[in-house]
RNA sequence: GUGGAUGUAGCUCAACAGUAGAGCACUAGGUUGUGGACCUAGAGGUCGCGGGGGCAGCACCCGUCUUCCACC
């Protein structure tokens, strides 16, 4: 049912090419996914999906658990079912929830009310919907995602923050790699064979660390391979690519790789290049909706991250579309002038149109990379936008 | 017409007689396994108008205008 097959790799770099065959379809890799937390990509229906030609999104089983449950789309027919969406999906495993409601985030947030509870069986958690507790062991988490019944699947981990230090992060790892290895017998006993795993690589922002998780993980039977903890709390860009580099080389070529939560311009070309497959993000959707709007080269560049913020006076009255290079339905549609008052007057459609053209700006790049790497011009393509 | 209230930043409102502040809005940053959220910073006012006493007025006194309420 699963078949992930690379079809093209660089001599000189790590950077490959694939087809990801999945029970909903295949995936062209590398490519990004598009984050849909909760069975929906914010502002856009499924059909928006297949028109910006979106391949596999990312659900949150954190999300869905609390509402509407497992269960109740279980009954549906599954995640796909119960939204009207027909291609691959993928689950998050509740393990960056434990991150981002927990106390890690303090020394950012030092009124953040304290959310979690985490013992080495799993951890104890009040929801922030109602406050109301729950508690999820490696194998609750399996057993929802298998429930949601996503394609692919992620073992349940902790996401570390980089402000713990390396003898904070090798005290939890261990247990971490615990909860992964139960994740994984858990999914072998019970998955029939339906859903993809992957497993995650964790070690903050620490050499050795890292060394072990991979280690680790890669020992054991997991389909794919997931590296986690390295877009959470501040940590630079540069660290991102490091930890990268630090695991790539030790990995399977056979099995795919996923970056979790990567994925601004010019990270896409840089993770690509050091052998990511599929990397999700909520960038393009969250800065959509808050009036941020990709732009290609010549407009963008570094310096501007490749964006533009629609809801600045200068665009009240320009003809522009949203971005000059871009075939979307939305740029050959509309103007900037337009957009710019839909988000001053607060109409829902601002929030629809920024969300379909950032999600085709980025599927698209990551098509065209695709396409420069089958034809040996990854190199061209990216010094014609990393300027 | 009479009585009472009202007027301060674009809006809603603060400010013991000692040279005006807040929230929202605006401008400029930020946001990487979701935040229609939130965080930083900045700009913006002859205190309705005219007069008076007072070292000193947004504040006290007189007049005038605006808006609102009640009564005739």
């Amino acid at each position: 049912m699963f078949e992930f097959k690379i079809i093209k790799k660089d001599k000189k770099t790590k950077i490959r090419a694939g087809v990801f065959t999945t029970p909903h379809g295949i995936i062209k890799t590398p490519m990004y996914v598009p984050v849909g937390t909760q069975a929906s990509v914010k502002a856009l229906t499924p059909n928006d999906l297949k028109e910006i030609g979106v391949q596999i999104f990312f659900s949150n089983t954190y999300h869905l658990h609390l509402r509407p449950g497992e269960k109740l789309i279980n009954k549906f027919g599954g995640l796909g079912k119960f939204m009207g969406w027909n291609g691959p999906t993928m689950t998050d495993s509740g393990g960056y929830q434990i991150f981002s409601l927990g106390d890690r985030l303090e020394e950012k947030n030092p009124e953040r009310t304290k959310l979690i509870k985490i013992t080495n069986d799993g951890v104890k958690f009040w929801s922030h919907l109602d406050g109301s507790t729950h508690f999820f062991s490696p194998e609750d988490s399996i057993r929802i995602q298998h429930d949601l019944g996503a394609d692919l699947i992620v073992a349940f981990d902790e996401c570390l923050s980089y402000f713990l230090t390396e003898k904070e992060v090798e005290k939890v790892l261990p247990r971490i790699h615990n909860w992964e290895k139960r994740s994984l017998d858990y999914h072998k006993k019970h998955s029939k064979g339906k859903q993809f795993l992957y497993g995650v690589i964790q070690g903050a922002a620490f050499k050795r660390l890292r060394k072990i998780s991979t280690d680790y993980i890669t020992s054991l039977d997991f389909d794919g391979i997931a590296i986690g903890g390295v877009a959470n709390a501040g940590e630079s860009k540069k660290a991102i690519y490091d930890v990268i580099n630090w695991v790539i080389p030790d990995l399977p070529e056979e099995k795919p790789r996923h970056l979790l939560g990567v994925g601004e311009v010019d990270d896409i070309f840089e993770i690509i290049e050091r052998g990511i497959d599929t990397f999700d993000c909520v960038i393009p959707t969250r800065l959509g909706r808050t009036g941020f709007i990709f732009v290609s080269p010549k407009e963008g560049n570094l310096k501007n991250r490749f964006r533009i913020d629609i809801q600045k006076a200068k665009w009240a009255s320009s003809k522009l579309p949203l971005d000059q290079n871009c075939n979307c339905y939305v740029c050959q549609n509309f103007t900037r002038a337009y957009v710019h008052h839909l988000f001053r007057t607060r109409e829902l459609l601002a929030y629809r149109l920024a969300s379909y053209h950032n999600v085709y700006f980025v599927i698209n790049l990551s098509k065209k990379i695709r396409e420069s790497i089958l034809k040996d011009k990854f190199n061209v393509m990216k010094k014609e936008w990393l300027v």
